[in-house]
DNA sequence: TTGAAAGCGATACCAG
DNA sequence: CTGGTATCGCTTTCAA
């Protein structure tokens, strides 16, 4: 290891080194890296040198030259949310075998802070962009548009999607979980959600539960709003609180999530009240503590997973004919919609 | 917007679009980009032709040529964990006001997996690098080196870290835990781990349980380990179940996560066992789910948010006098630990 | 199968 | 305060 650290002082080594040591032209050893056609000698002459110099390429310069980086930009609205987190690792197993790099940001469910990502991430011309939800701003279109790459908006179906959409209906889900509690005999129903204007998702589970309510005539809807997302577990305790004293006869309630459901469930422990007894809870999501924990909770699952595997499915078959530094744009494909299923999973609480 | 439209078929603006539009050299361009000195009414005439063309510059051009990129790479076990993600929350929080995007890899608590990631990350010459725990491959050791960037070590001390650590000692605040069992009188304790040898938190964890039992003089260690690395809910069930088949008269059992403490409970009250009534169960990272659950989980709080800020300000501050193309290498800071602290809560649990 | 030359798009450096 | 020129390290392209 002695000339391990007698490198330590001098500048890295470059290709053009690891050419000369291995007396061949810059062009062989970029051709090694890149598993081009190169004769086995000359090949393992160039990876001993490689090796022996511990060289790596510099990503930005080949970038630079070829025109195309190896990054795959992400943006969720939390990385903490264990269902966002899941995604993106569906997306990484999808694009790890590709060699591409994943971009990630999140965007705490704004919409400005999603369009200073968009352009942050589109300095460093990904291949292409997943984005979480169908609402942006109009200068995140604009430039999305110019950067004419590959997007693909997960966890909703927009009715007028950017390029592809993966994910599902909130809306429906929501009241395929309503019709759920209604079938099991639940009549006065409530829904706890976030107060944030800007989770679109968790709005749309609340208009899907206010319309099924009145699909089904069952009164006037009871919500309650409280707190910003990403919702935690710690929502569900005030939140139910101020349902049972705004209508205490509610019999069934529906949580925007599985972490409020789990919080409210606690908090009717707390109570006394036991459920579902006394009051069934259902969630959405299926988290983890839904099935592990007593009751066992009553959810909506969805694959997230799944949705970043798709999407990265998607977004490396758009590549196909992927332009480089020739300014070829990407052939118009039609925007897809690719529908990720979600079902009601009955358990003790609901 | 017909302009737009019209764009969208041409290949993207370069700077020297933005430079001749707004008759300036390349350099004014450069500069007002760069929020230099640029008199009030050239910065504005660019920065309209840049807004009209919705010019984004190329981060790999300016990495290649100024030498230095935006990067900070970070790497992680787990990306679901909710503490390792906390900790990336804390680093994007320190990072993001100066610009910097985070890299981010998952090394699924594997050396191999870790080496690979530093190499692929090391091809963006990123400007630091944040891994976790303290033991690497040679080879990691020798690529970090040769990088000459600050890294940080987090989520541990190591005895002999590459250059700055932030952590704490997982077996002393593992032993503080099993005092705090015995303090409270309770004698036959067990201890609920992972099988895997490849999460050393895990392991520390462990080893601190054991020598504490042992210098209580407690009897032998009783020790279960069950599942691989992320510890989810789901591994404590079976746990606690083998634990109290070997050693039915446990009193107390302390988990190696949160996660499996409250799947240990939720196994208790399946088997109708009360805790703390018929056994205490600890848990371990403060996890929302411990202070929300019922009972609520008696743990040790980790400020794992905080782990990933003080990461990011060591290295910024490593930055100061940080070396671009021109070869210098870091001056040689003497490798610093930082100790986070680390509390037992006691709670109802135990 | 290999090599030489010509950029890629930005910034550093030095003049003016 | 502004501009010209020379890179930065790699890949493309074409020729041998």
């Amino acid at each position: 290891m002695t000339d391990t650290t007698a490198l330590l002082h001098s500048t890295p080594p470059r290709m053009s080194d690891v050419a000369r040591l291995a007396g061949v032209s810059k062009m062989t050893v970029s051709r090694v890296l890149a598993g081009r056609n190169v004769s086995q000698a000359t090949r393992a002459r160039v990876q001993k040198v490689i090796d022996e110099l511990g060289y790596v390429a510099d990503a930005a310069a080949g970038a630079l030259s070829s025109g195309r980086s190896e990054f795959v930009a992400v943006l969720v609205p939390s990385l903490s949310s264990s269902n966002f987190s899941d995604t993106v690792r569906g997306l990484s197993t999808a694009m790890a075998p590709h060699g591409l790099q994943l971009l990630l940001g999140d965007t705490d469910y704004r919409l400005d802070q999603e369009e200073r990502l968009v352009r942050s991430m589109l300095r460093h011309q990904p291949r292409c962009m997943a984005l979480t939800g169908g609402q942006h701003t109009e200068a995140t279109h604009t430039l999305l548009k110019r950067a004419g790459i590959p997007v693909v908006e997960m966890w909703d179906l927009p009715t007028d999607p950017i390029d592809t959409a993966v994910g599902f209906s909130n809306v429906k889900a929501a009241r395929a979980m309503v019709r759920h509690l209604y079938e099991r005999g639940y009549r006065r129903i409530g829904f706890l959600g976030g107060a944030s204007e800007l989770d679109r998702r968790g709005l749309d589970r609340m208009r899907g539960y206010v319309s099924e309510v009145k699909a089904l005539e069952l009164g006037a809807p009871r919500v309650i709003r409280v707190g910003e997302s990403p919702i935690t577990m710690s929502h569900g305790a005030p939140a139910i609180a101020a349902l049972l004293e705004q209508w205490p006869d509610t019999e069934a309630v529906m949580c925007v999530s599985d972490m409020s459901a789990f919080g409210a469930i606690m908090e009717c422990h707390r109570r006394g009240l036991s459920v579902p007894g006394d009051i069934a809870v259902a969630g959405f999501g299926n988290f983890e503590v839904s099935a592990c924990c007593h009751p066992t909770i009553t959810t909506v699952s969805v694959d997230a997973y799944g949705i970043g595997l798709r999407t990265g499915e998607a977004l490396l078959a758009a590549f196909g004919s992927g332009s480089s530094r020739s300014g070829e744009t990407v052939p118009a494909r039609r925007p897809r919609s690719i529908r990720i299923e979600y079902t009601v999973v009955p358990r003790e609480s609901a």
